[in-house]
DNA sequence: TCCTAAGCGAGACGGTACGTCTTGTCTTCCA
DNA sequence: TGGAAGACAAGACGTACCGTCTCGCTTAGGA
């Protein structure tokens, strides 16, 4: 009843399944495929799909799962200095958007886009608040960390979604240095940090 | 072949249908909708809508414009003095996403929830945009306009969202107040407006 | 409500009708013939259609009766000298039949041939026992009239639609003859009538 | 893909499609039924219908195999004794059509009727030739099998159907005799056998 | 001269059926 | 035990016709 998820065969089979809805995705775009779709590009049965999966979505949900841990480790590899230098999260975030430029870009035009977006401003929001916390600083007592983060993680993802629907009118580094200065100018004041003068980034660099 | 928008049937078969999608999509959620229950919920035949609509997510654009309508109504009766008050476009947005509460709960939590989005979110940019023109004021030659308005959009609109589906942990004034002080006070350093201080809302207001 | 036959507009629509079904008979074929086709090919409206017939059938038979008409006046023409030279109503049929050869042959392998085959048959029997009662003979008493004409019709026309959907492999006149002839043979007999040979016709004549 | 005929649910699908469709047949006529109607008869489901056939009449075409095996049948039984005791093909005709007397009644007014027809024409002509050839008689030589064999099968065929659609106006014994007096008479003429006289049947008999 | 009634055009509508497509379940058989 | 093969039920989809309806337009004949 239970699959094994140890069972080469089993491990081997989903891969498949993943591998075949990511090329599918970039073939006909998400809406358009069906459960047979996805079996018959993985050369296997389509009831071998529903053992493993029980939507289109969850098996979706097992491939960004995938495309994350990239934007994670991305993140986490960040230090003190990369920041200083101006390279953030934020910028994290634009690199992995471009190198998966195509995929995003599919799913972003998706009805069934709603996942993805749930998920990775989800992820945003609470690495916001991690790091605010990280810092030592509180921020102003009348405004709750929970709304600055979703604040700042909707900021930066629907900006990034725009740039990205909008055929990149900028460069990548710029709107990830603008979408930072954008944010931690307004976060600076929050944060009662007010003599600190950001310089504005420019499109040049 | 072309319906004729002016005949009085057409009317009242379309507002029949518009009617039936809002009562199912309060009933039921909009996914679950086929078109023969909007149909059946409109008292009519499924070639009726058809005749009209070519999509569900027609029918769903053609609501949505009367509700915006209303949006769009209370965001232009503002004058100065509102501004003053702590009364914003933003504060529209929140008092008109309260006042239609169930339906953009159940809108956001839906997979075609794309559509109302996108189209929420560009009316948010591009209103904010013409609100920064009209202010006279130039953003700094380094900050495109579009980054901006689209920045403070989805930051606004994204907060929102999280604000209802997180069960409005907040009363909706305190976070109008908030998601607008958060984006002035960016904006007002993009502005090069440095002087002022804006005070900080507190949530007893 | 009732329709006057009378007024000359009636009898335009009417025959624009009648002359757009035998048109797209000709051209599609009668079950493939849609109300709409109709109402296209005359230049009117689908529900003048309506106030005139209530079928594609009905209209069908309105057609055929034009067609009847040619037939019946090529039978009514003969005289006895006519039938001494091997002019019959068989040869009638025939002929009637090759003039209309596209028509019977698309309208013979529609499925709603049903009906002109019906009336065919029926007016042929019904010719069949006057001929054979205004010849002043009776047939053996135990055969009744009724099964005479009815066997001699349907083998009369089922010959001729045999030949007609075999691509007409003998030419029309001796079809006719034969038919004829291996009706009468048999008939003969019947009637008593038992000294007299016929010739055989030959494919020649 | 391709349904696989031994395949014992695949058999049992099929069987139940036809005789619901022979019993809906007996209750409505074969025009007003319905794909959807058969399914429900059967108790099975719209597409399953459509796996196996692709229309109503080549679910008819399938039912009418297995009648006509009984008409076969029927024919094949019969000796050299059977016929000199008048108990030909015809009498099995007859005796099968009468059998089988109310689906041919339905099946015959039917518009459909085309199908059944032909096939019960094309056999009865072909069995026809068949008998001639075996009988090792050649006929005239100006009188070419197929004519005979078709003006044959089309006249007792088309009496057949005409008795059966008129009530049974006689007994179809003496229906059958008189049937194949009528066509042998002619035939006798044709094939030369000119000094043999058959006796005319009667009613009685 | 007007007007009035019949025939007609336009086209919206409810209804039925069609044939196709997915989905999820099942059973049987193979490795 | 996992997978392949494939039949099946359920039900939505979008399309095609059908027959009916209401509304105006026109046009000829009688007032």
């Amino acid at each position: 009843m239970a699959i094994n998820l140890d069972d080469p065969r089993v491990r081997k089979t989903r891969r498949g399944l993943q591998e075949a809805l990511v090329r599918l995705i970039l073939k006909k775009g998400y809406d358009a495929i069906s459960i047979q779709d996805i079996a018959t590009e993985a050369e296997t049965a389509r009831v071998t799909f529903y053992r493993h999966y029980r939507d289109k979505e969850e098996l979706l949900t097992d491939c960004l799962d995938t495309l994350y841990q990239d934007l994670v480790q991305k993140t986490e590899r960040l230090n003190r200095d990369d920041v200083l230098r101006g390279i953030s999260p934020v910028s994290a975030l634009y690199e992995h958007i471009e190198e998966q430029e195509t995929l995003y870009r599919i799913l972003f035009s998706s009805r069934g886009s709603q996942t993805v977006l749930e998920r990775l401003r989800y992820y945003i929001a609470t690495r916001s608040m991690e790091a605010i916390q990280e810092s030592g600083r509180a921020p102003h007592e009348d405004v709750p960390l929970d709304i600055i983060a979703n604040h700042a993680a909707s900021a930066q993802l629907g900006l990034a979604i725009w740039w990205l629907e909008h055929d990149k009118p900028y460069p990548a580094r710029y709107m990830a240095r603008i979408s930072l200065w954008l944010m931690l100018t307004g976060l600076m004041e929050t944060m009662g940090v007010s003599g600190v003068k950001l310089p504005v980034p420019t499109i040049e660099k």
